[in-house]
RNA sequence: GGCCGAGUGGCGGAAUGGCAGACGCUCUGGACUUAAAAUCCAGUGGGGGGCAACCCCCGUGCGGGUUCGACUCCCGCCUCGGCUACCA
């Protein structure tokens, strides 16, 4: 086999893996341990992407270095197979979405082989097998038996939770309700995302720009059943143990943000005593919005402000469209527009209230409520600027600061009352619009117009105000959070099926209780079901499913499943554990060897999980960390969002651009080699930068320069090159090779492939230029190559003699002592230009060096006649000299 | 609008205070060959000078600053990309 071939050397190799199981990774460490991850693939049906081999050649190549550098080494790979595309085939064409989906997945698993990956094939998962969902279904049960001490700031066991005294009294009932009020999974009728088109609810990630994610179907609001994850309850320590992580602040930033929290105050707007207001009816709806009577309202108006300096501007209140209070502070003569208001923004999707969002709309309830801190009395308006999901629903408005009350009050003719003195953060003009109202400023300042806290600055007023409010009990400290509870049901049925249990009552109808399923009897396995089409109703699928499925009886109760499905995200949440003990029939993992492997040294993936899916899964893990499930607080130690890859035209590489690059291909064109070593090469590991086929050509090229460095490419049978000797490499043979190891070495540890392939480059140049090659050079250079290009280094590995794969060869090792030059060459800057150079021994001293600087003529030249007033030598690059 | 990232030859990139352009692609020339392919060798930021080995000037998005010295650090902009978006 004279030429480089990997088309007969790739296959040899991944069967020659195979049969010996070379990358099977023991149940526990055996010493140093190293749990590489990569985010698993979709198995969509288009098959890999040439995206997928970029982060899980990176991976790959660290695995193969940190093994043969003897560390015990974890490297699975599996499949996130739930998922609409599948489910929407089956609607197609009729076919179970499983069938689907184990067809992509072979494909998939078929692809991936193909390229070499180290992967520890025995620990394959998907999501979609029953004996994985078995116990994601088995969290979610955890989750659910989960209550959040907020004290201890850690979930606890449902049944440890304190039932106040009334409630004990009330009976059994209203125990159980207390508790599922406070469970981890609880549900809720909170309006969602309905989308008609693809029969389903969104979450709000889920809807771009007021459209499905998916297809870009229009997306309506409307309330409905769904089971909800208290994620809010965990904020605090999602935004805290970031902290201790190795991620890019970059992505940290992002998770942070995601979870946003704010600090400030409640404060409690009194409502004037007796008012002219609408009642509604016994079911609480609008029906009867003009029975007009007067009663006598008690409550405040809360609201959630981070600038409670700014309380003494606040000229109006605004309330939002959803506001609990909205009926009984709407007076009659406002019922009519307040209510066509209303009707009008719960039309509106998310599009059109943020679209629309340069025209502020909004109406006037006719009520007025009480500023605490001066007893003035201003008017509260209803506007769908202000979110009923965050804060308390309502806020006080302060237009000389804040931008979106200063657009209202501007578009409703509203007071607009300065009360901080932007002082010199604003030009004179400008601040001087401030204080008479024509512009808002929204930084810190000083008080002004403010009673008594006039002058303070605003971060100390801040302090103070919150003080006295709370000495007044009107006001409180309070923190608020971005994040809301993650909606976690899917009107699906490719999806995991919830545990849980509907109670009915004797004439069938659920009596509102719940109960788990069992432990002993998970997993709760998806029905068949004659087809698969949704109903257009928000009804999930699988109420579609047999009776014998859909009403078990339990100790004589009989009960209807749930029939909503898990979402996508739940697969993803717990993968990486599974990985580790796959074939656990007790448990999700063997405590002992989860504390063995976690938590993941690298896990490397694309940024667009960079919020969800990793907040999601960190959210899981303290769950099971606080119910004794897992002994890691977080799950990802190190993280790596690896960058995308463009077409060569530099754009997103998708079908309808036609610049799609299918690495099927490629490796039958230049090998799964040249794919690698290419997509390391390309450029930065977390970089985007588009793809270049002249470029895979050229790594190709250097595979086939190192192969002819070592084989005889004329030889009928595999020979080595005549070059190859074993004499002892000579001086400068050994510095070449100890550079190389040393940069090798250093650059994977940074992940700086495309670096470390280039002095392997450099290495190939020198010796392809030697006629005699030592071999003491070319094994380690072998070694060095082969976590790059597997095949081929085993290949080569073999041609040098050796009988076993390299993968657990020792890595080379440098001696410091072999880098050294006998003379070295050192530029001389004179005033930051260089002038000159000098050959001096590497050993030289700097009073000789800088001599030998001054006698070299050019340099002289420019020093003669001046004054010295610095000289310097940077040790092995060059002689500075300063003259005046 | 906000946050994050990036701007260096024809192209991908290297250098994170010390010789800008490593390494590769492209292109050009040469060797080998009947020829081509393959391979090997050499050159390849711009401008200018010299018969010549060589020499000089300019050059890392733009404008300032710090420094003996800045792609690198600081201040102010511009452009592109990603994420996010009324969160009070």
């Amino acid at each position: 086999m004279p030429r480089y071939n990997p088309a007969a050397i790739e296959p040899k190799w991944q069967a020659y893996w195979e049969q010996h199981a070379t990358f099977a990774a023991p149940k526990m460490p055996t010493g140093p341990k190293l749990y590489a991850l990569d985010m698993f693939p979709y198995p969509s049906g288009d098959g890999l992407h040439v995206g997928h081999p970029e982060g899980y050649t990176a991976t790959d190549i660290v695995c193969r270095a940190a093994r043969m550098q003897g560390k015990s080494v974890v490297h699975p790979m599996g499949f996130d197979s739930f998922g609409l595309p599948a489910e929407e085939h089956a609607i197609k064409t009729g076919v179970h979405p499983r069938i689907q989906t184990e067809k992509n997945i072979s494909t998939f698993r078929r692809q991936l082989k193909s390229l070499g990956f180290s992967y520890d094939w025995g620990r394959e998962i998907a999501t979609t097998d029953v004996a994985y969902f078995k116990w994601t279904q088995w969290i979610f049960l955890q989750i659910y038996d989960t209550w959040f001490d907020a004290e201890l700031q850690k979930g606890r066991p449902i049944s440890e939770l304190p039932i106040p005294d009334g409630v004990q009294a009330a009976g059994a009932d209203a125990v159980r309700d207390y508790q599922d009020e406070r469970r981890l999974a609880y549900q809720s009728s909170a309006p969602v995302n309905w989308c008609p088109a693809l029969g389903t609810v969104l979450a709000n990630e889920e809807v771009i720009d007021g459209k499905s994610e998916r297809g870009g179907h229009p997306v309506v609001r409307m309330p409905l059943r769904q089971w909800m994850l208290r994620i809010t309850a965990y904020a605090d320590r999602l935004e805290k143990d970031l902290d201790g992580l190795d991620w890019h602040d970059g992505i940290k930033a992002l998770q942070r943000n995601w979870i946003g929290r704010s600090t400030g105050a409640e404060v409690y707007f009194t409502l004037p005593g007796v008012q002219d207001v609408l009642v509604p009816d016994e079911e609480g709806t609008t029906e009867s919005l003009f029975v007009t009577t007067e009663i006598r309202i008690e409550e405040s108006l809360d609201i959630y402000t981070t600038r409670p300096d700014t309380l003494f501007g606040a000229t109006y209140m605004v309330i939002a469209p959803e506001h609990p209070l909205i009926d009984r502070l709407t007076k009659k003569e406002e019922a009519a527009k307040v209510q066509a208001y209303r009707e009008q923004a719960a039309r509106k999707s998310d599009l059109e209230r943020t679209e629309l969002s340069k025209e502020k709309t909004g109406v006037f309830t006719g009520s007025y409520a009480v500023n605490p801190v001066n007893d003035e009395h201003v008017p509260i308006w209803v506007a769908d600027y202000v979110l009923a999901s965050y804060g308390t629903g309502a806020i006080m408005a302060v237009p000389a600061h804040d931008e979106r009350d200063f657009e209202f009050a501007k578009q409703f003719g509203l007071p607009i009352e300065a009360v901080v003195d932007p002082g010199d953060a604003l030009p004179p003009a400008e601040r001087n619009e401030v204080l008479d109202g024509r512009r808002y400023f929204g930084g810190e300042g000083v008080a002004v117009n403010s009673g008594k806290y006039n002058g303070l600055r605003t971060a100390e007023f801040k302090r103070k105000i919150i003080a006295d409010l709370e000495e007044q009990g009107v006001g409180r400290e309070a923190v608020n959070y971005k994040l809301r509870d993650w909606l976690f049901s899917r009107q699906r049925f490719w999806g995991e099926p919830f545990p849980i249990l509907h109670e009915l009552d004797a004439a069938g109808e659920k009596t509102g209780r719940v109960r788990a399923v069992p432990e002993d009897q998970l997993p709760v396995d998806l029905p068949h079901l004659d087809d698969f089409k949704p109903h257009g109703r928000p009804e999930p699928p699988l109420d579609k499913a047999p009776d014998e499925w859909l009403y078990p009886t339990i100790d004589g109760v009989k009960y209807k499943r749930e029939t909503n499905t898990m979402p996508q995200w739940a697969g993803s949440c717990w993968y990486y554990l599974r990985f580790l003990d796959p074939t656990n029939t007790q448990a999700p993992i063997d405590p002992a060897i989860e504390k063995a492997w976690m938590p993941i040294d690298l896990y490397i993936g694309g940024a667009e999980h960079a919020v969800l899916h990793l907040l999601y899964a960190r959210f899981w893990h303290k769950v099971l960390y606080d119910r004794g499930v897992v002994s890691t607080v977080e799950p990802f130690q190190k993280l790596v969002n690896q960058g995308m890859i463009l077409g060569e035209n530099n754009e997103k590489m998708s079908k309808s651009r036609g610049n799609v690059i299918n690495p099927d291909e490629v490796v039958k064109e230049y090998g799964a080699d040249a794919l690698r070593l290419y997509e390391m090469f390309m450029g930065p590991l977390e970089a985007t930068k588009p793809w270049n086929m002249n470029g895979v050509n050229g790594v190709r090229d250097f595979l086939g320069r190192a192969w002819r460095m070592i084989v005889d490419d004329r030889a009928e049978e595999m020979a080595l090159s005549p070059a190859i000797t074993d004499d002892a490499p000579n001086a400068d043979e050994l510095r070449v090779l100890h550079k190389t190891i040393k940069a090798v070495t250093e650059d994977v540890a940074k992940l700086s492939f495309n670096t470390a392939i280039a002095r392997m480059m450099e290495f190939t140049n020198f010796f392809t230029k030697q006629e005699r090659r030592p071999r003491a050079c070319m094994e380690p250079f072998v070694l060095l190559l082969s976590p790059f290009a597997p095949h081929a280094g085993e290949e080569l590995w073999q041609a040098l003699g050796h009988a076993k794969s390299l993968a657990y060869e020792p890595w080379p090792k440098f001696d410091e002592s072999l880098l050294i030059e006998s003379s070295i060459e050192l530029a001389v800057q004179v005033n930051g230009k260089v002038r000159g150079k000098i050959n001096v021994a590497a050993d030289a001293d700097n009073g000789t060096i800088l001599a030998t600087a001054k006698a070299e003529p050019k340099v002289a030249e420019q020093i003669a006649g001046k004054t010295l007033t610095q000289e310097k030598v940077v040790p092995g690059r060059l002689v500075i000299f300063a003259v005046k």
